[in-house]
DNA sequence: CGGTCTCTTTTGAATTGATCAAATCAAATG
DNA sequence: CATTTGATTTGATCAATTCAAAAGAGACCG
């Protein structure tokens, strides 16, 4: 659970590169960010790299393992650092924030469904919608 | 719950026209359906249907609550009939198929996280992710 | 340390899925 | 049947992502 860059990088077998180590960076300070966002706070301190390189680096985080690829429904996909959990998230359906919800394990009813048509299940993925505490008092705020 | 759909536009105060019609009885056949599968049903039987017709047509019949619209992840957005009852999915990993999963009404407490960050909870939603029949006997077929 | 190899990044184009907007067309109403 | 209002077509545009070739830079070896 080391989140240094480099040191995730060389466990990886992946060369450490300044476009990878600060894509990672950026994951550490938004969670739950997309590429377009993650490309803006890269370009901070390495105003030289390019969208496509950033694309690359979550893509390659992605199938190594050290990040993980989300993607509620209108929204662009959202990169984590924080994998092998099988944790789920919460939406707000007004601003997009996500945060993150543990997974329940030991009463995992919803996650072993009765009729599967005979799939064979492999991973259950939970999406929250609501509205979160800011979204909610704003709107509060408008209406009184 | 009645599917014939002249019934359902109207009672939806929607008006009756040939590329509704078509794209409801598509979506009858073809219970989880993207546009474009739905656009090429519908063009057997009226082929001057225009795709953005059956955008408009699949936006207006979610917008009124006739279809609802699900976005799993890697997949365009599908559609269905099936509404009003907050039922789930199970997606093949492999085939892309989809297949309806109750809602086990009555445990539901993965549906209820005890930590949810201030998010008002509206809604949960619950992707399986798994291999169909189909998929699994053909890797097998393959494998021996 | 320098050369070589391989992987990474850049650059620029292309693709997919979806939406916008104006002009045309047609269902509903009386 | 005429009018009104809403629907469809047409064509452009968009956002997010991917593809591909050329250039660049870590890693490793001698
Ligand atoms: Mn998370
Ligand atoms: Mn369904
Ligand atoms: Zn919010
Ligand atoms: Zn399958």
């Amino acid at each position: 659970m080391d989140l240094d860059a480099r040191t995730m990088l060389a466990d990886s077998g992946l060369r450490i590169t300044a476009p990878r180590v600060a894509v990672i960076d950026a994951l550490v300070e938004m969670p739950h960010a997309a590429a377009d966002a993650i490309f803006a706070k890269v370009s901070e301190t390495l105003p030289r790299t390019s969208l496509q390189a950033v694309y690359n680096v979550l893509g390659d985080l992605a199938t190594h393992g050290l990040a993980r690829r989300i993607e509620p429904a209108g929204s662009p996909a959202l990169y984590e650092l924080r994998v092998g959990d099988n944790h789920h998230h919460v939406v707000c359906t007004h601003c997009g924030k996500v945060a993150d919800v543990d997974c329940s394990v030991g009463h995992a009813p919803c996650l072993t469904p009765s009729e599967t048509h005979g799939f064979a299940i492999a991973e259950a993925e939970v999406t929250y919608w609501g509205v979160c505490t800011e979204c909610r008092e704003a709107s509060v705020a408008t209406v009184h």
